[in-house]
DNA sequence: ATGCTGACCGAGCGAGCGATCGGTCGGTAC
DNA sequence: GTACCGACCGATCGCTCGCTCGGTCAGCAT
C-alpha cells in the first residue's frame, strides 16, 4: 500500500477488524451492522473488539481515513509518473481513479455512502480530503484548456462530470463482466477525453 | 405529479410520513433513524404511525416506489414528447433525468442509497424498476448510433456513462449554486451529448 | 340514544444495542 | 520466581430498538 505503482492493486493490507466492518457496512450500512457483527466477523469477542478500537465510530473513521489515504497517494503518484502535459497527466489520473473504483470497490463504496454516518468532527477531516480530490481533476481540466489540449466550454462541469464517472463505477462494476478491467479502463478514458474536449 | 408536465416540479405530494421519512432517510439513513423519529417529524405518535403503514420497512418501500414511479412517469412523458428522431429524444430524456435528479434532490438520493435496506422481496421489484430505466436510455443511445446521429464506438458504456452522469447531480446540485438550474441543464446536455458522440 | 369506524395515543413488551467491568492467559524481562 | 504487559473473554450494564396492547374520541349512520 505505501512503496507500490500507483498501477498494482494486492490484497489491501487492512487490519482484520477494519476488513470485516469494509465488507459489512458494504452489505448493512454502518448503521445496519452491530458491534457484535464487527466482532463476528473478525473472530473476536466484542470486548476484545474494544481493546483494539475506543468506539464502533471510530472504527468508521479509521476505515474511511484509510481508504481516503489509499487513493489520494494513487492518484498523487499517477500525477507524478505522468509528465508535464496536461493531457497525458489527465489520462493517468482518470486511469487511476478507475482502477482504484474497480479494484477497491467496497472501499469506495463505503467511504462515499457512510461520509454521513461519520460524526460532524471527523466528517470535516474526511470532507476536506475528498475536496482535494476532486480539485485535482479540476486543475488537471484547466491546465489541459489553458494549454489548448481540452476544447470543452464548461472545463469546471466537465471535470465534475468525469470524477461522477469515474466514482460511478464502483456502483456497476463487476468482475464476472463483459469486459476486462483493461478493456473498461480504455474504454472510459476515451469517454472521459471526450468530456473534456481532448483533441 | 400525475397529469402534469414532465418539466414541471411543484411541491412533492408525499403523504406527511413518507415526506418525514425522505428528509430523515437522506439524513441519517433508514437504519440511522428510528419509528420514534419518523413519528415526531410527522407530527405523531408511534402507534399512530403504525395506524398508516404496517412497518418500518412498509415506509421505505412505499416512499421509493413512489419516487421510482414518479421518474418513471416523467422520463416517459419525456420520450414521448420528443417525436421520432433519437437524438431529440436522447435530449428530452437526459433533460428529464436532470430535472428530475435537481428538484427531486433527496428523493432520488434516498432512492439509489437506500436499495440496500429494502428486504430482498421488496429490494426485486424496485431493481426491475430501475433496470427499466437504464434501459430506456441504452436504447435511445442505440437508436441513435443505428440512425447515424450518435458516434460513439461504446453506445452500452457511454448510455451508462450519461446515466451516471444524471444521477451524480443528486450527490452535488444545491439550489444556491452559481448557475441557474436551466443553465446546468443546458451544459450537461451538451457533456451528455459528448458522450455519445452526437453531431 | 346507540353503535360503528377511522384516527389516533400512553404505556410498555422482549430483544438487541453500544459499551464496560473484572477478570484470564501466554509471553517477555529481570 | 515474580512482576508486568498486550491480547483477549464472560457477564452484564443502562438504554433504545421495532412493535403492540388496550384504550379514547370525534364524526356519522341508524
Amino acid at each position: 500500500m505505501s512503496g507500490a505503482s500507483w498501477r498494482e492493486y494486492g490484497v489491501s493490507g487492512l487490519p482484520p477488524v477494519l476488513e470485516a466492518a469494509l465488507h459489512l457496512f458494504a452489505e448493512r450500512g454502518y448503521h445496519g451492522t452491530s458491534i457484535r457483527d464487527l466482532a463476528a466477523g473478525a473472530g473476536l469477542s466484542v470486548p476484545g473488539l474494544y481493546h483494539h478500537y475506543r468506539s464502533k465510530q471510530e472504527i468508521l473513521r479509521a476505515l474511511l481515513m484509510s481508504v481516503m489515504g489509499d487513493l489520494h497517494e494513487r492518484s498523487r503518484a499517477a500525477l507524478a509518473s505522468a509528465g508535464g502535459r496536461p493531457s497525458r497527466q489527465f489520462d493517468a489520473l482518470v486511469e487511476s481513479l478507475l482502477r482504484f473504483h474497480m479494484f477497491r470497490r467496497p472501499h469506495a463504496f463505503v467511504a462515499s455512502s457512510e461520509i454521513r454516518s461519520l460524526d460532524d468532527a471527523y466528517r470535516a477531516e474526511y470532507v476536506a480530503l475528498r475536496d482535494e480530490q476532486q480539485r485535482m481533476v479540476r486543475q488537471v481540466v484547466e491546465a489541459g484548456r489553458g494549454a489548448g489540449e481540452f476544447m470543452t466550454p464548461y472545463p469546471r462541469e466537465a471535470a465534475r462530470a468525469v470524477a461522477t464517472l469515474c466514482v460511478g463505477v464502483a456502483t456497476w462494476y463487476r468482475e464476472a463482466g463483459p469486459l476486462t478491467p483493461d478493456e473498461l479502463i480504455e474504454r472510459h478514458i476515451v469517454l472521459a477525453r471526450g468530456l473534456v474536449g481532448a483533441l
